[in-house]
DNA sequence: GAGCAAATCCAAAGCGCTTTGGAATTTTGA
DNA sequence: TCAAAATTCCAAAGCGCTTTGGATTTGCTC
C-alpha cells in the first residue's frame, strides 16, 4: 500500500492525505479522522526511503562502534547504552544505524555515512584524549554528540559524560577514610578520556593525603575479567601489596575477587574493592544488598539523554552545544571495609 | 555532491555516470575510470535513500531485539553476535538497522519495518519455542532468519543455531565420566528454545545413566551473575547437594563460582564445573589456560555466518531456506575433576 | 442574496537515483 | 568503400513522498 493507492481508495489527493497524516492545519478534522482510519486498516505507514527523500532529512541517526583492533573488543557497555538510545529514537520516530567497525576504518564510515546521507547525526562512542573524529565531524558538517569527552579540544561540541574524575577522587577518598594507605588502581586503557580521568582523580586523591601514586599500583588495559584477576595478583605478588583496590569495570572487579578468594583472603575485610557500575542489565551488583561498594552511573540512562540531546541540536541548528555532567553516586556494598592492621 | 553536479562536472550524462559507477557493460574502460576517479576526489557516494527509491532495495538489514521484559535486560551476547554479522554487512555493502523494543511491541515493529519498507529482511533473535514472530513473519513477506530455532513450528524457515541439545548432553557425561552423580543444572529461561534444548540434552543424559531428574537441582531464570550465585547456594543448601554444575552462561557461572568460594570450597575439586562459553569478547574464558570446563561456540561466528545466509536467501527469493547447525566444542579447563569420594 | 474570508482540497514540481528505449558514433567485414 | 554490427552515450520516465501555488467550496456578515 502506498500513497497514491490510499488515496485513491480514500477518493482524495495524494496531498490531502499526506497531510492529513502529518497533522497539517489545512485538513478538517472530519477528513483527517476518516485518513487516519484508512491508514490504520491498510496498516500504511509511507516508505522511509521516499520520505526522506523529499524531505531531506533521513531520520535516522548513526552509531559508530568502534572495534578495538588490538582485542577485538566490543565494549560490554555498548549494549544498555543502546538500549536507553533506542529508547528515545522509537518515541521520536528516528531509526538507528548501527556500524561496528575496526578503529582504524572509522574515517571512512563517516565519510561514507555523511555522502550517502544515511543519517542525520552520529553518536560517537569511547572517544579518546586527543580525538580525530571530533574535527573530522566538524570539517564534514555532520552533527554529532559524544558520549564522553576528548580532554584536549578546542571548538564546542555537544556531549554528556559522567564526572569520572570526580567518582573516582570520592572511591579513593572513601578508602583513605576507612585508613588505607595502599591503594591499587585497575583502570581501563588509559588514551580513553574516561580513563584519563579516572585516574587523574585517583591520583589527585592521593596527593590529598599526602601518597605519591605506586607505578606497580596503577594497572591500565582491556577491561576483561581477566585482567582483572591478573592486575590484583600482580599487586598481591608486591613486597608492600595494596590493601585497597579501585576497579574500573564490574567485569574487572570479579577478576579481582577471583584473585581475592585464590590466595585464601576475604574481600572486605583483608582487601577492600570498589568498582566503578555502570548499571549493566546483566550485571547487577548483587541482589539486595550491593556487593561491590562502587561509583554508580546508568549508562542506560546516559543513553536516553544524549539520543535526545542529539536530536535536539539536529532540531535547532543554530543553537550552541549542549553539555551534561552527570554524578556517580557511591553506593557502599559488603567488599569496603576499615584498613586491616598491621601487626 | 550528487549524480547531476558530478555528471555535469564530467560532462557526461547521468545515465553514463551510473553505469560507469555500477560496473554495467556499456561504457568504455577509459570513461569508467575517470569516472571512478572524479567519484574518489569529489567524495561522491549515492544517496541510500534515492538509490533504495529507484531500485526498490533498502540495502539494509533490520535486527530487533526483544528487551525483557520483566527484567528490562538486553542480552549480553547481542554485542558479539552483532559484530559479527555487521562484518558481513559491510562487506556487501548492507546498513544494519536497530530496534531494540519491550517484547510485547515486537509484531507492531516488523509490521512497520515492513511497511515503511525499511529493510529488505529482519534477523530474529533470541527464538522461543513456539515463537509467533515466525508465522507473522512469513505472513508478512518479510525474508527473514533465525538465530536460534523454534521448537514448535511447521513452516520450514531459514536459521542458525548452536547444537545446545547435544553440548549439554556431552558436558553431562563429560561429569558422569568423572563419577559425578549429583549434577545441578543452572539454565536460561526454559521457555527460549535455547534453553529448552539444554535441558533437554542434560535430562537425556542423567536417563542414560539412570539417574532421574531432580528438580531441586534444575534452576532457570534471566542469566545473571546473581542468578547464578544464588542458584548455587540453594543447591548447595540441600542434604543432598550436587557435586557439579552446569551452567548455561559465563556470567551465571561467575556467579556460581562465587557461590562456591564462599563456601570455603574449591572449584576443580570440591564442586565441578562446566559452562557454556560464547566467547563474548570482554569475558575470555581465563588466560592461556580455561579456567572453566566449557562448551564453545563463538557467537560472533553465528552472527557473520547467520548475516550471510539471510542476504543469500534476499538475493535468491525462489530458493529453499537454509539452516545450520553448528556443533559447540568441549574445552577441559581447571574447573572439573574427579568426584569427591563419599566419606 | 451578494460579497468576502476562511476552509478545504488538488495538480504538478521536485528530491537523487536507476533504467528503458533510442540515437549517435566507431569499428568491422566483404 | 559502404552497410551492418558493435560500442558508447543520452533524454526521459519513474520510484513514493512533500510542498508550493492555486482552485474550489463553504460559512458569515450586512
Amino acid at each position: 500500500m502506498n500513497l497514491k493507492e490510499l488515496s485513491q481508495n480514500l477518493g482524495l489527493s495524494q496531498t490531502t492525505v499526506s497531510r492529513a497524516l502529518n497533522g497539517y492545519p489545512e485538513v478538517s478534522t472530519a477528513t483527517r479522522r476518516r485518513v487516519e482510519e484508512a491508514a490504520r486498516t491498510f496498516n500504511y505507514s509511507p516508505s522511509t526511503r521516499a520520505k526522506g527523500l523529499a524531505t531531506g532529512k533521513a531520520l535516522a541517526i548513526g552509531h559508530v562502534i568502534p572495534l578495538s583492533s588490538k582485542h577485538e573488543m566490543v565494549n560490554p557497555v555498548f549494549g544498555d547504552f543502546i538500549a536507553g538510545a533506542g529508547e528515545t529514537y522509537s518515541r521520536n520516530g528516528y531509526e538507528m544505524i548501527l556500524s561496528i567497525v575496526p578503529d582504524q576504518d572509522e574515517r571512512r564510515i563517516y565519510q561514507g555515512l555523511k555522502s550517502r546521507r544515511a543519517v542525520d547525526g552520529v553518536i560517537v562512542h569511547g572517544p579518546v584524549m586527543d580525538d580525530p573524529r571530533i574535527p573530522l565531524l566538524h570539517k564534514l558538517g555532520l552533527p554529532f554528540a559524544v558520549h564522553g569527552r576528548a580532554s584536549v579540544n578546542e571548538t564546542p561540541y555537544a556531549w554528556l559524560d559522567m564526572n569520572n574524575r570526580n567518582a573516582f577522587k570520592r572511591a579513593t577518598d572513601f578508602l583513605f577514610d576507612l585508613g588505607h594507605q595502599r591503594i591499587g588502581l585497575v583502570n581501563g586503557l588509559e588514551f580513553m578520556d574516561f580513563a584519563y580521568r579516572r585516574r587523574n582523580g585517583y591520583t589527585v586523591s592521593l596527593s590529598d593525603h599526602g601518597v605519591t601514586p605506586d607505578p606497580d599500583l596503577m594497572r591500565s588495559g582491556e577491561m576483561t575479567e581477566d585482567f582483572g584477576y591478573v592486575s590484583a595478583r600482580q599487586m598481591f605478588a608486591l613486597d608492600d601489596a595494596p590493601t585497597a583496590i579501585i576497579c574500573s569495570s564490574m567485569i574487572s572487579a570479579l577478576g579481582v575477587r577471583r584473585a581475592i578468594e585464590e590466595k585464601g583472603l576475604v574481600m572486605g575485610k583483608d582487601i577492600s574493592v570498589i568498582s566503578h557500575d555502570d548499571v549493566l542489565s546483566y550485571l547487577k551488583n548483587g541482589g539486595d544488598t550491593p556487593i561491590f561498594t562502587a561509583t554508580r552511573s546508568s549508562v542506560r540512562e546516559a543513553g536516553r539523554q544524549l539520543a535526545q540531546m542529539l536530536l535536539d541540536a539536529i532540531e535547532n541548528p543554530g543553537r550552541a552545544p549542549q553539555t551534561k555532567l552527570l554524578e556517580a553516586e557511591l553506593v557502599v556494598g559488603t567488599s569496603t571495609g576499615p584498613a586491616p592492621r598491621k601487626d
